[in-house]
DNA sequence: TTGTAGGCGTTATCAG
DNA sequence: CTGATAACGCCTACAA
């Protein structure tokens, strides 16, 4: 059914010359003559030859072609991020084959197994919620396989990532609230066995000592799932069982902080008058809702972008990047909108 | 550096046997000898032999991957769709490699080449809004070569796709705001050759009709790039030159809504009592602005997973799906929220 | 300047 | 029950 792709076998026969010169004569090899060149140029382009990746990728063990490994495509962040990857990819020469873990170990494992038979040259990974365990991945970087890791970070020694940096993002945003008049601020904080979120309350806590506000363990809340459901009802909690009631909220994602606005106002309280909000990741809808949501930006796009470069030119050069490409932390920003500004 | 991956070879050396028996009992081929069979999958096992997929696809002529061409991959509705894509084609041992377009042409149509080059089974597209043009397709189904188009779908006759019922979406948008008492209704309409935007005014102007209500040509506009804030100032700028001013406004994208409604806030108009809003996709942040945006949704995820299952079933099967893999309609759901409530 | 041969890893075919 | 051989499409020593 499917019409048969021309071959450098078939421009060698239609030429009646053996196949390497054909080969040598589309890569302009030196040592071929010009005549001979442009006939099978022009043969080639009769019969639409396409050169077989596939093939090539046999031949040299190389498929040009790298996999992204995160936990779920439809997220702001991890679309960006994605979006970084692809573009610099593609203007490299490179495919990107994706898949998503859906947050499951699992999943992770299943989709490593399948891309290393499928001969992919490096991995782009963020991991999943359920990984604790990182000898997957350890394994493959003692073998030499490169791999960088973005946004979620193994604790595996020497590896490389890119990052942003999350104690600072979260120290300005606190800080910020502070100087707004905020005081009593409560962090909103993701899952605590990943590292964002164990940097995002240090930063945190730092910010109170450098105001000296003293910590208070009660007002720094895990919210695993990261929803704005879950943070309504925990910020309604919040706001009926402590007193005095807090009148911040620096929420560890911008879900959770909608979340978060949406119980102040139910419980009749005004944003930003009464109480202050920040959320992480400048998504989207920030700039559009009401009142519009302060936030700690990070660019995904450069993040994709940065990890891929760096993984590339791991690849290409087959250096140890261990001792020339560090890793990166990029610094966020604090764009601050409506819902923390009250001076 | 990198370690060498096993392969049939290595096992067959070991074992002292023939690739061919190796690779026969790695398969549970009848006629082999479960003690051959054992110690073959031992010596699998402990060289950590995996197969080599790029190998198999020379071999078989498939590559068991399917190229995605998207205009976006940031954008709340492609990330559903893509998010679709990949649960099927995982979950039936297909790789998905991504490609945005960043709506060009030209991107396109190299993205095409190189996924061709890598013998890609199969495509799932959604044009570039600069693609009038569709002989790069056409060409490809003429020879036989399985593409299903989805949310955008060209001119090709007899060309597969999945789309949503964007007429019925419409007409159930235009007909609430109708019974909400609304009656000066504008319609924010997208780029004006897709032929989704063409449905949409399609839907808009029969529910105007069914209930008596004269079409204006004045109340539709065009909102070429759907950002909120082309549609703020379309809107506020409708809100003066109108007379009697607009009461209602159907918005061709969700963003475009809350630019309407930004621009309507502004104007000191109240939503949903003095003036009525409807988006169109249900992004994820319409449940959590406020008020709330009431929108068309269309569920991504499906139409992701439903174009997918029609492409492998076209691939698997061989067949010719013009007769009898129809095109698909999902409908599409009207979401009630408080922007357009007001009874 | 061009051709020949061998191999990348796998499997189908034909022998034994 | 198992082995040898060829082939998928391409590249590259080595020969001529």
């Amino acid at each position: 059914m499917r019409l048969e792709q021309a071959t450098i076998k078939d421009i060698a026969r239609e030429l009646q010359v053996s196949s390497s010169t054909v080969s040598r004569a589309l890569k302009d090899y030196p040592g071929i003559s010009d005549e001979t060149k442009r006939k099978v140029k022009e043969m080639a382009e009769k019969l639409h030859y396409r050169p077989n990746a596939i093939a090539l990728s046999l031949r040299k063990s190389r498929s040009f072609t790298i996999g992204v490994i995160i936990p779920e495509v439809v997220h702001f962040f991890f679309s960006t991020v994605i979006s970084g990857i692809e573009e610099v990819a593609f203007s490299r020469g490179y495919n990107v084959i994706l898949t998503q873990t859906n947050e499951k170990l699992a999943r992770e494992k299943s989709s490593i197994d399948t891309m290393l038979s499928n001969q992919m040259d490096g991995f782009l990974v963020s991991y999943s919620k359920e990984t604790t365990d990182f000898t997957h991945f350890s394994k493959l970087l003692n073998q030499g396989y490169p791999i960088v890791f973005f946004d979620r970070v193994p604790e595996i020694p020497g590896a490389i990532h890119v990052i942003v940096n999350d104690y600072a993002g979260a120290y300005d945003a606190t800080k910020h609230l502070i100087q707004q008049g905020y005081s009593r601020i409560v962090h909103l904080a993701g899952p605590s066995n990943l590292k964002i979120s164990q940097e995002r309350i240090r930063g945190y806590k730092d910010a109170l000592k450098e105001f000296g506000i003293s910590f208070l363990p009660e007002l720094v809340v895990e919210c695993t799932q990261g929803t704005d459901e879950e943070a309504q009802k925990i910020t309604a909690q919040l706001l009926q069982s402590i007193a005095p009631r807090p009148d911040a909220f620096f929420a560890n994602n911008d879900l959770a902080a909608m979340g978060a606005i949406q119980a102040c106002k139910n419980a009749g309280f005004s944003v930003p008058q009464e109480i202050g909000v920040v959320g992480f990741s400048n998504w989207q809808f920030c700039s559009i809702v009401d009142p519009s949501l302060s936030s700690v930006a990070q660019n995904g796009f450069q993040i994709g972008a940065t990890a891929t470069e760096i993984l590339l030119d791991w690849i290409e050069k087959k250096t140890d990047p261990k001792t020339i490409q560090p890793s990166v932390v990029l610094e966020t920003e604090l764009l601050v909108r409506k819902s923390s500004t009250r001076i």
